[in-house]
DNA sequence: CCTGGCACTCACGGCGTGCGAGTGCCAGAC
DNA sequence: GTCTGGCACTCGCACGCCGTGAGTGCCAGG
């Protein structure tokens, strides 16, 4: 086990990487943390740390920097998450109290983000597994051809084309769409599916076809995957990223483009809190040289969807997450107020 | 006015230059182009065509690159739009025709100009004035409160809350919802407003309000001009701009976040045909270093939004051309048939 | 276990230089 | 007039050299 000096170097050594963002070493980390020891010992240290895996020297002869193990000692033991100040706070709130739609409460959010921790944002939809059915409309648009409308109390609609197998009069449909929504409406998604299962029998058998169509095309909305949508932001944060940056930016513009990597990437992270993943840590090789910072956020007690940042593994963990954190507490508000 | 063989040095220094990237010489360009001249003749028509600004040199004794003036010209007089081969547009077809629903057509649509052309791209969605209504839909969410939804003939669904000023009988709803498709189903939004003035005055006193709130509302639905979104990807392509490109890049990334920029870029473009705006010629400076080609597309022989490409200064305009025109008749088409 | 001292390493930046691509100009040829 | 070959000139760039200094590892002594 490491003492606890070794520690408080490994902290200092991530501080001020960050900082400057160049190689640190022992007698700038001396002077500028009184660590009450001398360089000499420090460089000792330093050594013990290199021999564990937690820093790394780029070239001989020159400052330590710290390596992914590094940055997760630090993440784990050395570091809390930083709150925000009350100002910011406050900031926060008014700045998503004025969005107008579900829409701009993502957009809001994506900014916001970015430009808290100046870098670059990722705010998925809230997602629709873990909503509640507000209502569900049925539109006839030709004689054998249906629209389904699915509104969710977070204010997302979904549509959906549904071709029946036989014409489907008027009356039978306004009876599906009110034998429907008295059935699910208010109800969690998770819930539907047991609470529909039996509504076919209720029609006569020309209609029967149509019906299991309906349902089926319902319960398809209500767990595709692919609708889960998400908005980035703050791209142009991406060339504070370092000297050697356009090899490192391109793979992660990529990555970024990806919708299904990002939304893998949030959901990998299962924590109630702040769940950060440091370079190597990220799946997608793309993201080898970043960090992502993220976390669930909902309108009730219950996460519904995530959001998070991605940087450059260089980056302040501490108030990353405490802006993070405090976003999403502040955006679950907003979703339950609406 | 400029000579036939000027003209011709000035296609071959473009051609060139965006081809190797780097500054054009008269010796190379009498051995990569058979001008029928000597290296001496082509400096002496370089000097006349810097004199008049089409190109210039960034240093002394370096070779000339064009200017914007001279990009224009060669756009303008010394190119034509380069067609796609018919194994290309068979594969656009089969790319677009695979989508399912308008999202998808537009994120293919994304995709594959960002990789035909090596570019940014940008895809207004199809813009809701210049559509047609397939259909209005009124629910009754509340006693006092209904949604509106609305469904274009391009797919789209746009949904709004209306508070009612009075309760709202199912009876008087229904009457509302079949007067008000039977006047606007199959109409364009243009024509909408006079279409429906005198609607209110159908119905009792009591339910006037409520009507006039609702048709405000669906004609604010119609203009509501932040409804026209649009979709960008390939930004991983930026890191083609070249060698300078940390500082050309970040304003472009920022301008890209930037809807507003964008919306107002593409409107610009008032040719029927492609247009290209080419380095200052645009108005916001962030995108000063880049080149805009951009075109109208739509489902009927009218244009109801725009797609396009940004991209280096430096770029196959020809090609680049080409590949927006020939994916913005296949996207029409896709359109026009579903 | 910490400290000061010491020898060693090596990236970085400044400097000088040779190279060569490219230019402008001019006198002569067609 | 127009084109051409020749020629002197410019100047950015790549290269190699080297001094500097930050940083290191090791060791003997407190």
């Amino acid at each position: 086990m490491l003492s606890e000096r070794r520690l408080q170097v490994l902290r200092a050594i991530v501080q001020d990487y960050v900082g400057t963002e160049e190689p640190v070493g022992s007698k700038a980390l001396t002077e500028r943390h009184n660590l009450g020891v001398s360089p000499a010992t420090v460089r000792n240290d330093m050594a013990a740390l290199e021999d564990e895996g937690f820093i790394a020297q780029p070239h001989t002869s020159a400052g330590r920097i710290p390596t992914d193990k590094g940055y997760r000692l630090f993440v784990d033991k050395l570091a809390g998450v930083k709150p925000m100040t009350p100002p910011e706070r406050r900031a926060i709130q008014n700045f998503l109290e004025g969005a107008v739609d579900l829409d701009d409460v993502v957009a809001r959010t994506v900014r916001l983000l970015a430009q808290l921790t100046r870098q670059v944002a990722v705010v998925q939809y809230p997602s629709l597994t873990r909503s509640t059915v507000r209502h569900v409309e049925l539109l006839s648009l030709a004689p054998a051809r249906l629209m389904l409308v699915l509104i969710t109390d977070t204010g997302r609609v979904e549509q959906r084309m549904v071709d029946c197998p036989a014409p489907f009069g008027e009356a039978s449909l306004a009876d599906l769409r009110a034998r429907l929504n008295s059935r699910v409406a208010g109800r969690r998604f998770s819930d539907v599916p047991s609470l529909v299962e039996d509504l076919a029998e209720a029609f006569g058998a020309e209609d029967r076809g149509t019906v299991s169509t309906v349902l089926s095309t319902l319960l398809e909305t209500l767990v595709e995957e692919n609708e889960e949508r998400l908005m980035i932001g703050g791209t142009a944060n991406l060339t504070r990223f370092g000297h050697d940056f356009p090899l490192v930016i391109r793979p992660v513009l990529e990555a970024l483009e990806e919708q299904v990597v990002l939304l893998k990437l949030l959901g990998e992270a299962k924590d109630p809190g702040v769940t950060v993943r440091i370079g190597h840590e990220n799946a997608h090789e793309g993201l080898n040289s970043t960090s992502v910072v993220s976390v669930g956020y909902g309108s009730g007690g219950e996460a519904v969807a995530k959001l998070g940042v991605v940087g450059p593994t260089r980056m302040d963990y501490p108030g990353t997450m405490g802006a993070v954190r405090a976003v999403a507490r502040y955006v679950g508000q907003i979703l339950a107020e609406s």
